[in-house]
DNA sequence: GTCTACCCAACGAACGTTTGTTTGTGGTAG
DNA sequence: CTACCACAAACAAACGTTCGTTGGGTAGAC
């Protein structure tokens, strides 16, 4: 294989990978530079800052989270459908943006005041989807009176969030099995 | 109130205030100084290297779980009895030791591979901890026979290590009823 | 079809700053 | 008097970033 030019998509790639792996200040711009074959400089051909790199990992972590909220608040049928829709909506997320997802969770606190904001706000409208959803399970019966949705939102999604910390795809579970076994977790709490 | 001089001990607890916050790589010699007042280099009369710190706070809070669970494993009465014990004394590390908790957590992973393998080895024996009890659940009957103790350790774990992202005393809940709040919510997907 | 102009990714050297750490000196409490 | 703690200066290495340059590729003009 010829080793082909990069673009910026390669970089933030790249920058993905390393920051989930060693932290936004553990990773040089040298190391970023090694990762896809070249120098350091370089990386100043694709993009302005090594915070630019940061904002552009953690914007397209909270852009597939929003997606996939939509998506799941857009199926038909009962909340209790809408939540599992959430659920294994996230679990896909994780799964297939491990990275991405890694820095979205852990790094953002690393962004200026204005970006990390704006991050805060989106995870706020993330979470809210879920106590929607869960709310409106209490409203139609699905879902016991005492539950709280705030708590139990936060609850679910510190399990899912995890998920990024935890699993592997090598592993016993597959992710079909991942997705079941929260789920009943959950439910169980929820009805 | 005069300036005290400073311990090893002052500086192992400002080193986990300031990695908790901004990471390890993100704080440098001269900022745990300031926060200390004194001067970078001056650190170095009370330890060997800036790794050196990383190893107290991230063993302190190893050490700090190890005892909860010991104390926990001990309480006579049933295997119900001994996971709620598992689960307010995690809570009550988390809540009494933020930073500690909080640099174990996320900046353990900087270490290098022989301090990380012994901080792997106790978050195993730990999450052992949980498993053991929630099978002694099953066995007497207390917890339907198919969950599945390792996945609900890791759950649990899931929800109590998050506590430290988000939970403030400051908040709405206290600190009792977010032990109830988890306790009851765990306890469904269990029995 | 070839020449020319331009674009763009990448280089390599250099920049000023910050990093962790060492060393020698001085003050202060016990 | 003696530890101990802190200072201040200095170190080499690594940091993010800038700059002038280069080589390969593409496109338009002749």
């Amino acid at each position: 294989m010829v080793a082909t030019r990069n673009t910026r998509a390669d970089v933030v790639a790249a920058a993905g990978r390393l920051f989930a792996d060693k932290g936004y200040h553990g990773t040089s711009m040298r190391d970023l530079g090694k990762e896809l074959g070249l120098l350091g400089s370089s990386l100043y051909a694709h993009i302005e800052s090594k915070q630019d790199l940061l904002v552009a990992v953690v914007e397209e972590g909270a852009r597939l989270f929003q997606e996939s909220a939509q998506t799941a608040l857009a199926v038909e049928g009962s909340a209790d459908d809408r939540l599992h829709a959430l659920i294994a909506g996230h679990i896909d997320v994780v799964l297939d943006n491990h990275d991405v997802v890694g820095t979205f969770l852990n790094e953002a606190r690393v962004l200026d005041d204005a970006h990390r904001a704006r991050v805060i706000a989106a995870r706020d409208a993330y979470e809210s989807a879920f106590r929607s959803v869960i709310a409106d399970g209490i409203s139609d019966g699905s879902y016991r009176s005492d539950v709280d949705p705030k708590l139990a939102s936060i609850f679910i999604l510190s399990i899912l969030n995890a998920v990024q910390r935890w699993y592997r795809v090598e592993g016993e579970l597959d992710p079909g099995q991942l997705a079941d076994r929260i789920d009943r977790f959950v439910a169980d709490s929820l009805r």
